[in-house]
RNA sequence: GGGAUUAUAGCUCAGUUGGCUAGAGCGCCACGUUGACAUCGUGGAGGUCGUUGGUUCGAGCCCAAUUAAUCCCACCA
């Protein structure tokens, strides 16, 4: 062991990981640099918002793009991870205002320029520090292009946008039903809107004929809003109401006139088959009242409270006080018929979860339609490819019944609505800049709008917005369009299926050529992690507790793309674990090392050694395919199993032998695989735990000054495919398996050495006669001495029996006759059963005819295999029966 | 009402174009301080892959039906 030598006997990630960090941010390998003629691996980061935290989201988010980008970095891609952070308009402005509420301040109270500049000061205190966040997860991104959805070059590609589209007349201001969400006071868009299953009531109300007569019934769930009723509409195939079309209803309680008209929208099953018509506050209502001309009368103010249309008795009163005053009254007044249980589902603000009201109201809008269908046939085409497929068809199902996009929010954090409004002749002015004086008539009475737009309608922009768009950057060009968008399931609608129609709108090109969606995080219950429950977990503590490299290990490791996973401290200990495993793998060969190992010898590799190497070239293969494939989990599996079950377990034992005890020139080859193998090892695991590896590669002799993540990604190297030491090492393997077994049933102590006497199958002698250390170490052999096939043993002894032959071991008094014959008899019936099931097979012709001869051989071989096995088998239970 | 997903060891989950004598982690049982690691090692128990049909030489994987659970979308008052 080397004086300097000094790696814990535990792996401590918490003192290190910091120090890793900043070295690499310091030395500049995150920055992404332009080389021409070679292809750009680019992922722009989903921004976080700016309102706080690392969540789990974000975890599985960063570290997903963080494995592919440290990927790509290595495999020599110019490569570019842009980071950013998102103005999140109504949850920022949300925050702020319940700051202010504290401090018993309003937003009305302080005015729009002063809210701003303390929603700026929001924007320096925790933008900074969900990037900083970003940096304990070990984030590879390139924080020089670091963006912000409001900075100045993002707001430009927003107007330039907004001005583009109005152009093209596909953003227009209208007067539609839309979403209002009562406390944050804004229009949202539909998919802001979350709903959910309500037990509520059907209330069933008379509304009389103007004469006097009957009239009809209608049933409603809201029935405040009959203020605001303007008719009553009824299917025009429905005999009951054929004589009322066209006749006047009396209005109960505000004693207005409704017309009754006939609209096939009408269900006559439901219900009464009448249906009151508030065209202000639905929006089916309002369709069916624009078809025939019915008032709109809107009887709710911003605030949710009932407006002077309303009537003064309920003006002012809260939707659901107007309710029950409603409802007093019509019992009162004998036009309540009917109370009905019913559940339906019911809208509620997505940010508040106040149940949003729908209102008619003045906003501006995106039409969907015309941008929607090239978006479509890009991802049918195969320009953007979907992981797992299966989301195209969310994706889809979405685009093909999308609605125009309410594009305006009644907030003051966000961009600014790029319109202005002349108040001498009203003319409406969409432009880049505010303009000093109304082309039409030249008043310099202008008034800019006081929206702002929806938080998305910049982060649609984002994949060139971020690249200096509308300035054709160089950057713009180099890495536009992107490779990969890395993101939940939850937000394909919000935001993939936004990026991808601006893109082609404004680029001409796909934003991207690959969609990886992942599952979203929920807790050890399965339950989604909620602020509400409260049972969210902190990746930051995890981070604390187990290192930032456990911690994304256990977010891809066993998990399929696509699926929702839990987090569970088992998972992350586990990960630690892992990494633990790797850290004393590699304490054990820096211990023994001795310098710069020299030159991997061919000709003198042992069985082991060129086993190992052969089996490190397939490793290397499926984790760079799983990774190419986007398959993380398979690739994280695949470097878990190598290092611990095959690397760990079997070869640094196996060195053993040569390390401690072998000749000099024995002793530098093993240095030297171990040495190969281990970095490999630690390359192929960087992108999933970048610390631990950084921090130990940095100690492999030789590579002091080099750092892991700069380094090449290995190749398989075909000068080390050894097929017949793989077979070697898997018959020496199953042997000594075959041993541990015996000894283990037969309650050997673990102390207890006995000589190993091997009976060979043929061909298997010659290549055993350098495994004697082998059994030594790993089967508890004190000798190993190779028989003739023919040979008699004299001894009592016990019999293990292997694919490579039988090893027998006089094991003296242990052996017990008895217990050694049911023993070998239950071994016998398992392998009578495996030959039956391959004899089954065989004899099956389809199988022989059809099946890849390969196949087949490998069945005639299993055979053959276990006919000898069994032959060893009954053999020795006649000797001990005698 | 439409669309999707899930159902595999006690628990949480893998299983890439059908070839599996079905795996891992945790848990459980037994043994273990042999010069990296008890955040470990060795061995073991434990599953007719939700159910029923079908396609195929062959199905955990494909198809159909069915049961159960979850999620998303949708303007039925």
């Amino acid at each position: 062991m080397s004086q300097e030598f000094q790696m814990e006997k535990t792996f401590q990630p918490q003192e290190k990981e910091q120090q890793i960090y900043q070295e690499w941010e310091r030395s500049g390998a995150f920055t992404a640099q332009r080389v021409e003629g070679k292809k750009p691996y680019t992922i722009v980061m989903p921004p976080p918002n700016i309102t706080g935290q690392l969540h789990m989201g974000h975890a599985v988010d960063v570290t997903i793009q963080d494995i592919l980008i440290r990927f790509h970095r290595m495999l020599g891609d110019p490569t570019l991870w842009l980071p950013g952070t998102d103005h999140a308009s109504i949850a920022t402005e949300n925050r702020i205002v319940e700051q202010m509420r504290k401090e018993g301040l309003t937003k009305e109270g302080i005015g729009r320029e002063a809210f701003l500049e303390r929603a700026w000061e929001w924007k320096e205190k925790y933008g900074g520090q969900i990037t900083q966040q970003l940096r304990r997860m070990g984030a590879s991104c390139d924080w020089s292009r670091e963006r912000f959805t409001m900075d100045a070059g993002c707001s430009r590609a927003v107007s330039e946008v907004f001005v583009k589209l109005f152009e093209q007349g596909l953003i227009y201001r209208g007067e539609r039903i839309i979403n209002w969400c009562p406390v944050c006071r804004t229009a949202l868009s539909d998919i802001e809107v979350e709903y959910e299953e309500q037990h509520a009531h059907l209330w069933y109300i008379r509304y009389p004929a103007e004469d006097g007569g009957e009239g009809v019934v209608v049933a409603t769930t809201r029935p405040e809003t009959m203020l605001g009723d303007t008719g009553v509409a009824v299917n025009p195939e429905d005999k009951r109401y054929l004589h009322l079309i066209g006749k006047k209803l009396m209005l109960p309680l505000a004693g207005r006139v409704l017309p009754v008209v006939a609209d096939a929208y009408v269900d006559p099953e439901f219900g009464t088959g009448a249906v009151k018509m508030t065209p202000a506050h639905d929006p089916n209502d309002f369709e069916i009242s624009k078809r025939h001309n019915l008032a709109i009368l809107r009887v709710m103010n911003d605030d949710g409270t009932m407006n002077e249309a309303a009537g003064a008795d309920y003006q002012g009163l809260s939707a659901m006080d107007c309710r029950k005053l409603v409802l007093q009254r019509l019992k009162e007044q004998g036009y309540l018929v009917n109370t009905q249980d019913y559940t339906h589902s019911v809208g509620s603000c997505s940010r508040c979860h106040t149940t949003v009201e729908p209102l008619i109201s003045e906003q501006w809008f995106l039409e969907m339609a015309p941008l929607a269908k090239p978006a479509i046939e890009a991802v049918r085409e195969g320009q953007i490819t979907f992981y797992p497929d299966r989301f195209a068809k969310t994706y889809f199902n979405w685009m093909e019944n999308i609605r125009d996009w309410c594009i305006s929010r009644q907030l003051w954090w966000g961009h600014r609505i790029p319109a202005w409004y002349c108040q001498t002749c009203e003319k409406v002015i969409v432009a880049r800049e505010a303009p000093d004086t109304c082309p039409d008539c030249g008043s310099i009475r202008l008034h800019q709008d006081e929206d702002v737009l929806d938080t998305w309608f910049s982060s649609a922009l984002w994949p060139f917005s971020t690249l200096g768009w509308p300035d054709q950057t160089e950057d713009l060009q180099y890495f536009y369009p992107t490779s990969t968008l890395a993101t939940g399931y939850d937000i394909i609608f919000f935001w993939v299926a936004r990026m991808i129609f601006s893109g082609i709108a404004h680029m001409g090109q796909v934003p991207f050529d690959t969609v990886l969606i992942h599952g979203i995080v929920r807790d050890e219950q399965g339950r989604k992690m909620s602020k509400s429950l409260g049972n969210g977990v902190d990746p930051l503590e995890l981070i604390e507790t187990y290192g930032a490299d456990a911690l994304r290990f256990s977010l891809v490791l066993g998990v399929a793309p696509g699926a929702d996973m839990r987090v569970s401290s088992e998972r992350s200990e586990a990960a630690r674990n892992f990494a633990n495993k790797v850290w004393n793998a590699s304490r054990f060969v820096l211990m023994n090392l001795d310098g710069v190992p020299g030159a991997i010898e061919p000709k003198l590799l042992r069985t082991p050694e060129k086993w190992i190497l052969s089996r490190l070239n397939q490793a290397i293969r499926q984790v760079t395919n799983h990774l190419k494939g986007n398959d993380l989990g398979l690739a994280a599996q695949t470097i878990y199993d190598f290092a611990w079950n095959e690397f760990c377990d079997w070869f640094i034992e196996l060195s053993k032998g040569d390390l401690f005890d072998g000749t000099p020139e024995r002793k530098a080859q093993a240095r030297a695989v171990l040495y190969q193998v281990l970095s490999a090892v630690l390359r192929l695991l960087h992108p999933f735990m970048p610390f631990l590896t950084e921090m130990i590669y940095k100690q492999l002799p030789g590579h002091e000054q080099d750092s892991c993540m700069l380094s090449p990604w290995p190749l398989e190297n075909e000068a080390y495919s050894f097929k017949d030491e793989e077979q070697q090492m898997e018959g020496v393997m199953d042997m000594i398996r075959a041993i541990r077994v015996v000894r283990q049933e037969l309650k050997v102590q673990p102390g207890h050495r006995a000589r190993v006497l091997l009976k060979p199958k043929p061909g298997w002698a010659e290549r055993l006669t350098t495994a004697e250390p082998y059994f030594q170490r790993l089967a508890g052999a004190a000798s190993l001495q190779i028989l003739p096939p023919d040979a008699q043993v004299a001894e009592k002894t016990v019999s293990a029996v292997g694919l490579i032959g039988e090893a027998l071991m006089p094991l003296g008094e242990l052996v017990d006759i008895e217990k050694e014959i049911a023993r070998l008899e239950k071994e016998a019936q398992t392998l009578e059963a495996e030959i039956s099931r391959s004899r089954g097979k065989l004899a099956n012709e389809g199988f022989v005819k059809k099946a890849p001869p390969a196949l087949v051989e490998a069945e005639k071989e299993k055979i053959a295999q276990n006919e000898g096995m069994l032959e060893t088998v009954t053999h020795r239970l006649r000797e001990l029966r005698q």
